[in-house]
DNA sequence: AAAACGGGGAC
DNA sequence: GTCCCAGTTTT
């Protein structure tokens, strides 16, 4: 049997009942892939169900506020998805009907769809014989080839890119490609992969040479840097918050948060209270108190952000305040939703 | 070519 | 703590 005939065979085997497996309906395929771009299938799913309920066809996302869609798919993180699903979604309803693009070329035009998504695509609804390559692709192809390019270099992800092609079975495509992912995350998995109950495991390089540990091999990304944040939680007479949303560049764009003095280090009650007039036109504040305890580290994959959270009173009352309960409507950060969980005037 | 972009789960 | 997840976009 060639490789990728033990592929589907195994996964004719072991595949698992997922909700985006029922259809090949582009939208619901597109849906689901966006969702789990760097994102484990357990933490997309309850996602995915909840946008089939709120958005059933393309039409009713487009038709939502920006603001509806980040709010539910807060906490699911890398929020430029969202935006870009939401400019997709406009398009697709607005401009081409309702109808995605059939083929991977015409895929790959749409905002947040990049090679391994305009091939899951194409391959999965229009049966295009286009490998995916995703991360578990990656590792699967390093044990079995016994390829130690590093996979995230340019180099690396053009041979794995070509490498797949060759390999695949374009006859069943659908099947390969869900089966060679799904493998990936089952039985080829990053750590302790069953090898000695491994279809393949009498004919993987990687395994006869020892390096099933170091593949595949991936170049080390830069290092993570610490920021420190003061969240500015100002409540007039009526205890009224301060709300202001993130634009520009950076983490958390679109997002709503509290107004932010960022220090080149941790803070006292006696600076923050000299410096908060640079983020704040508050003239007068009645009373300033640090809320959490503990500064809280909320850590992303490339930055610690050192956090204290400010209680400030205040006589004035603001124009754009909102009430606790309002402010739940909002899409935040979850740094954001777990200091309004745990608060208490 | 490298950095930016979240959050959580497994070890 | 470290790694990495059905990656893409920007610099």
């Amino acid at each position: 049997m060639s490789f990728s005939q033990k592929i589907i065979h195994w996964y004719s085997a072991n595949k698992r009942s997922l909700p985006w497996r029922n259809t090949t309906d582009p939208y619901k395929i597109w849906l689901s892939e966006i969702m789990l771009q760097q994102t484990r299938v357990a933490q997309g799913m309850p996602y995915y169900e909840r946008f089939i309920e709120h958005f059933p066809t393309v039409h009713d996302l487009a038709n939502a506020s920006e603001e509806e869609v980040l709010k539910l798919w807060q906490g699911l993180g890398y929020y430029s998805r969202a935006r870009n699903l939401h400019t997709t979604a406009k398009l697709i309803s607005e401009k081409y009907n309702g109808h995605f693009p059939d083929t991977y070329k015409g895929l790959l035009e749409l905002k947040g769809v990049g090679d391994y998504t305009a091939s899951a695509i194409a391959s999965f609804c229009f049966k295009e014989a286009q490998p995916v390559v995703d991360g578990n692709v990656f590792r699967v192809l390093s044990r079995y080839f016994g390829i130690d390019l590093p996979i995230n270099s340019t180099e690396g992800i053009k041979y794995f890119k070509a490498l797949a092609l060759k390999v695949m079975d374009a006859d069943q495509i659908a099947d390969y490609n869900q089966g060679i992912m799904e493998f990936g995350a089952l039985q080829c998995a990053p750590k302790n992969p069953y090898c000695l109950h491994c279809p393949l495991n009498d004919s993987c390089v990687a395994l006869q040479k020892g390096k099933i540990d170091i593949l595949p091999v991936k170049l080390k990304k830069a290092k993570v840097k610490e920021r420190y944040f003061n969240y500015l939680v100002v409540l007039d007479k009526e205890n009224a918050i301060e709300i202001r949303q993130r634009r520009g560049r950076g983490i958390w764009q679109n997002l709503f948060e509290f107004p932010l003095l960022e220090t080149e280090r941790e803070y006292s009650l006696e600076e923050i209270t000299n410096t908060m007039d640079t983020v704040l036109e508050l003239k007068e504040p009645t009373e300033i108190y640090q809320f959490n305890e503990k500064t809280i580290v909320h850590k992303l994959s490339h930055q610690h952000l050192h956090t204290k959270f400010w209680i400030v009173k205040s006589e004035e009352k603001h124009s754009n305040g909102v009430s606790l309960e309002e402010l739940k409507e909002y899409p935040v950060p979850v740094l954001i939703a777990e200091f309004i969980n745990t608060f208490k005037f």
